[in-house]
DNA sequence: ATTGGCACTCTAAGACTGAGAGTGCCAAGA
DNA sequence: TCTTGGCACTCTCAGTCTTAGAGTGCCAAT
């Protein structure tokens, strides 16, 4: 019983059932690949593959469908990604180099990974390690109110509102944030809170900069590096799709994000990264599978990911995630 | 056959369909609300509601459920619009009373409202006419990419990359940056277009210039104003729902937005406005009903709106609607 | 206008059946 | 030792049939 085959029957059953969703027997199996034998051999290997944990049936006469541990086993088999179609490559690139803003490159960026894998598409927000503060500025909406704004040289922007505790008048905020500006211009976002704490400011102030200050520190600590960016939820109610009822739980898990961040951060590795069903540690992802990968550029923790059924089409979405990674990331480097 | 206890056996019905998502019969409805008549009156009620097409039976024998233009009877008849409970007014000023900055406010009040109703909950992104310019920013990001911030005196930020044709330097940027602000200053978003279009800018700037006042000009149209927040799509999907299959388009609908800004638009009214089933012009949404109210300061045309199966319970809906937009509109326009 | 009575209709749920797919195992062959 | 044909066995799926129950419409009486 060759181990060489064995795998064949595996890559045969992971194959069929994803493309036809139901359990695959071994007659089917040999009529469809030609594997050089009959029914029965087949049987023999598949009945070892069930014991090795990689197939199962969901009942005693059918066929039989993939476990977890069996799409690993295929997912960990996959040499060669398949690269996409010229006219694929040309839709990518042409979409994302006529994007204007980060926002909107992302948000072209997930739709497009949605409509080529069928699939739900996230982004996480880019953030750069050593991001700089380009300028901060100082908006007064009311005697008591201030808009505060962050602008880091990636181009990104932040914003909060400060109460102030005393009015404050023009001069008083052009003061501040000529004081800040000073203070904090090129300064690395992690160097904030250091930089921040030695800062004098006018008495009359104090209270008012001050509350500014720990606004900025927030900002700066904060920046945007928990945010994802997501679309194609109706993928996960179309016909066929494994999540008939219990769609409930990962819809929430979606639009929570904390619990899909989490385990994107679980998944720093290089190259195509995949979690497949009960492989992860949420309940409510049990039933799913979840291929991320980084992109931007050098210095970049981001990732952009695929939430899809445990089955799932891995080869086709994983070099769709491939792809889609490596062009967004020549766009954003540029 | 008197119409008050028509109408009443009509209200009976809806509150009977939505509680239990059964079709309620005439011997069911004798008995749990108290009319003072035998199920055979009833009968001959309902056959008249019937002819009238408020309610239908989903097969010959079966009970009677409300039509489309049932509900409609029925929310045009609500006339006192019960009052939140107290704690849950306690919560909602609690909850947007915390609150940092504008995205934030309406993040949690979309969070807020779909708790409150179990329905998926939207918001647009408020907007008022007459918003001028408080500052425009430009930012080098290289020598040929130039990020372009504006910001209004309502604190809202939007921002645009501009690419450079020529290389230009910090002195040309702060150039930029004073003529433009000194020319759109206070400026009203609507009149952006004309004030640019009278600007004089160094000749050896011009291209680049004219790029940047093009994306100001788009800036200024478009702000925001066509952007939704939502949240509680889970809740399509849970227990009970009507939606069972057909989620798919919903799902689509809601992330399009395009077209439930127009549904929102279409509604402009003063108080809650609500549209029942198929009263709207869009099949992707044949099933589901949208309640909607302005919110925001005195000129704002933005819109807070729940959106739910058709089959919901609607006092309850609106009241919480009405209270959350004037409690939104209450933390906004302080 | 209301009511009790009654025949009628239709669905939902359960029981039963046969067909078909798939399996496991065994004994024979390479 | 691996492969194979054969065969008995199991289990699901889809269909049919039946029954109970809910609900209706209508009529004659009040």
């Amino acid at each position: 019983m060759s181990d060489e085959r064995r795998s064949r029957v595996l890559r045969a059953i992971v194959e069929d059932y994803v493309a036809t969703n139901e359990p695959v027997g071994s007659k089917a199996l040999v009529e469809r690949h030609k594997l050089g034998v009959s029914s029965a051999t087949i049987r023999n290997d598949m009945a070892a593959l069930e014991q090795e944990g990689l197939i199962a049936q969901p009942h005693t006469s059918a066929g039989r469908i993939p476990t977890d541990a069996g799409y690993r086993a295929f997912v960990d088999r996959i040499d060669d990604v398949k690269p996409l179609s010229s006219a694929e490559k040309r839709a990518i690139s042409q979409i994302l180099s006529s994007t204007q803003s980060i926002d909107d490159t992302l948000a072209q960026t997930v739709r497009l990974l949605s409509r080529l894998t069928h699939q739900v598409a996230l982004i996480q927000y880019p953030v750069r390690a050593q991001t700089t503060i380009r300028r901060i500025e100082l908006v007064q909406l009311s005697p008591e109110r201030i808009l505060v704004i962050l602008i880091t040289d990636t181009g990104e922007v932040e914003q909060r509102i400060v109460e102030a505790l005393d009015p404050v008048d023009e001069d008083d905020v052009r003061g501040m944030r000529r004081a800040f500006n000073e203070a904090l211009e090129d300064t690395r976002l992690d160097a904030v809170e250091d930089t921040l704490s030695g800062l004098a400011v006018p008495v009359a102030l104090a209270q008012t900069a001050t509350a500014i200050a720990e606004r900025l520190v927030e900002l700066a600590r904060s920046k945007r590096q928990d945010r994802l960016i997501m679309a194609g939820a109706a993928n996960l109610a179309r016909a066929g799709s494994e999540f008939g009822t219990h769609m409930g739980p990962l819809l929430e898990a979606i639009e929570e994000q904390v619990v899909l961040l989490k385990l994107l951060a679980d998944m720093q590795a290089d190259g195509i990264a995949v979690q497949i069903g009960s492989e992860n540690r949420f309940e409510a992802l049990a039933g799913a599978s979840l291929i991320a990968t980084g992109y931007g550029t050098e210095d970049t923790t981001a990732s952009l990911a695929v939430l899809g059924p445990t089955r799932m089409d891995y080869p086709t979405t994983m070099a769709a995630v491939r792809a889609v990674a490596k062009y967004v990331s020549t766009i954003l480097s540029d």
